[in-house]
DNA sequence: CATGAATGAGCCTTCATTCAT
DNA sequence: AATGAATGAAGGCTCATTCAT
């Protein structure tokens, strides 16, 4: 739709893709702002006129990732009729982020979140909550209707896990669709 | 038994405890060799009498935590009477090193691997390779017996991010006993 | 009288007149061009339409101040009748310098001196001496009059330096006038 | 006496030397720690071993010599007789440290005390007051007998620029002797 | 074995200056 | 004239590692 807010710049969008690709890779700690600049195309001077310092590109990342993925997963479950629906949606919506175009930056909010400042931490909290308290509402539902039997927040907790560490093992252009992964991770879930 | 081979010396266990725990804590490229040898109650130079690098310290921490886990999974399978046992044995263990005296190196090995040099990547990768050797035997037999549905591999997997991430949220202390997260975990993969 | 040559354009005229404010408060040094712009109310890089570099501000605000210092030393001396007028015209001329609408970049052509390039210092030298020459002239005939003891060159270096000194002391909206100020000065010169 | 406390450690001496050297010949903000490193012999990583910022060395270089002063000022007006002698004596030290072996750190202390954080200038102060209060108890005598005209606290302000501003211009090799120059300093202050 | 001063490469960041618009 | 993004050379500082004592 309107792009405009999405686009705060051309350039910082290209720096927040590099920086997600590459936080991902090596590592917050690892990476130097140079090596992010030579992967902008810029020199590393230029990244400061964007962003104040370098946690605030590992925030500006993290900030964009879990905005995208709460409004996601608020549209998927919201379009979702049956309960069982509403499962599906919560694993599908997690796992396209965890290996879709956002996978860097998603992969980044989870491996490096200790990475960021307490500040920084406290600022995305709210986002976090809203985020898990939508899987947190559906998974008592399902619960209460006998769907699953583990207690909700326990197995919100056993299913991200399990969904997140794909991202070490799982390829997306591999043998097994995403369709098959997110039904096997549902099958989990459910009845259990 | 033969516990000398396992203490080279007093001095290299205390360190590897500490780089064990501010490792885990607060990451392995954030810490700096002196506060490791704050920790231990030496100087930073003291410490390269006993490690050739910083790098070194971490390949030990988790050489170290990846032999106690295989040996203490193999001891575990072994004396595991049904398949369901066995299978209940694979969870514990890794339950146990996840939140057992293991903790911390065992949130090393999980969480900083990528920053382990490749070299040291190459050394741990048959201790690793054998570890979950054990595993996929103990569920390719529950599959082949129709005790579990999914694919060992990806069951496995599935299993292995779901317990790796109680570390961030399950506490030993809490209203849950690691007995009930066992069976809970347990329950999850059998009849899924 | 004819203003025009000496106000080259308004927008040089505002930019000199904030860094002399500027390089005296925080020294030349450690004010950023950008700080100087954010003051004068453009963007830093239009400073550059004015000044070839940040130098030449400090130097401009120097020969500025150095040149009208010399011209109202001049029309001072020469309106003053007695001898001891022309010593209380030295005096009250400099205060009126260092306290008075130009006491900022007073302050810097004094202070700032040497963050001055030698090419510079250099261009300023002439100025500075036929300044420092009308001083001399003066004290050497009060001197020779037997109205100052002390012999002329020291005696300026002597009153130069209290009279500097004043700026980091002396309050003009304080219990004591400019006009006392003066005299104690010129007293502390005369039969010294 | 007893050198054992002057002397923290051989390498901070030296560099305390060496920074209050360039620091008056060049201006704190334009010397850089590499430039101070080399002046010493060292490496600019090594002068991180004895001081935590060049901020901090810039305040032992000041509170060092702020301290000597002092102290030195005490002795010399405990020692002093009459009330002339005592004003001798403050003129005299003052142009010791200004001209003698400390001439460079009460330069820096003089010129660059600007450049110094708030909280380092708080924690001088209280050296600095005790220090004028010892000139001000001098020149309140030397007032109440008439031996002065001008205000204590004027004079004081007074004297010490124009003894300050000596830095500038006299030569302790020139044709002037340090005597001749105190004489000089003194009947300026006596009976104006 | 332990010490701790010294190393030196490298890090993040700043900032005067340029230039296409 | 003004803009402001980009430049690129430094700058202060960190830190794993070494080595004489």
């Amino acid at each position: 739709m309107n792009q405009i807010e999405l686009r705060p710049s051309k350039a910082k969008q290209r720096i927040l893709t590099a920086a997600a690709k590459l936080f991902r890779e090596r590592g917050f700690a690892r990476c130097t702002v140079r090596e992010l600049a030579d992967e902008v195309g810029i020199l590393s001077g230029s990244l400061f006129h964007h962003f104040k310092s370098k946690d605030e590109i590992l925030f500006a990342v993290m900030d964009e990732v879990i905005t995208a993925m709460d409004r996601a997963l608020a549209q998927a479950v919201d379009a979702a009729g049956t309960l069982e629906e509403k499962i599906r949606a919560l694993v599908r919506n997690e796992l396209e982020f965890v290996h879709g175009p956002n996978a860097h930056a998603t992969g980044v909010l989870v491996y490096e979140w200790s990475a960021l400042s307490p500040e920084g931490q406290a600022m995305l909290l709210a986002n976090r909550e809203r985020y898990f308290a939508r899987w947190q509402e559906v998974l008592e539902q399902a619960h209460a209707r006998g769907l699953v039997s583990v207690s909700p927040t326990v197995l919100r907790q056993l299913i991200h896990g399990a969904i997140v560490w794909t991202a070490h093992w799982y390829d997306p252009d591999g043998p097994m669709s995403l369709d098959e992964l997110e039904q096997t991770v549902v099958a989990l879930a459910i009845k259990a």
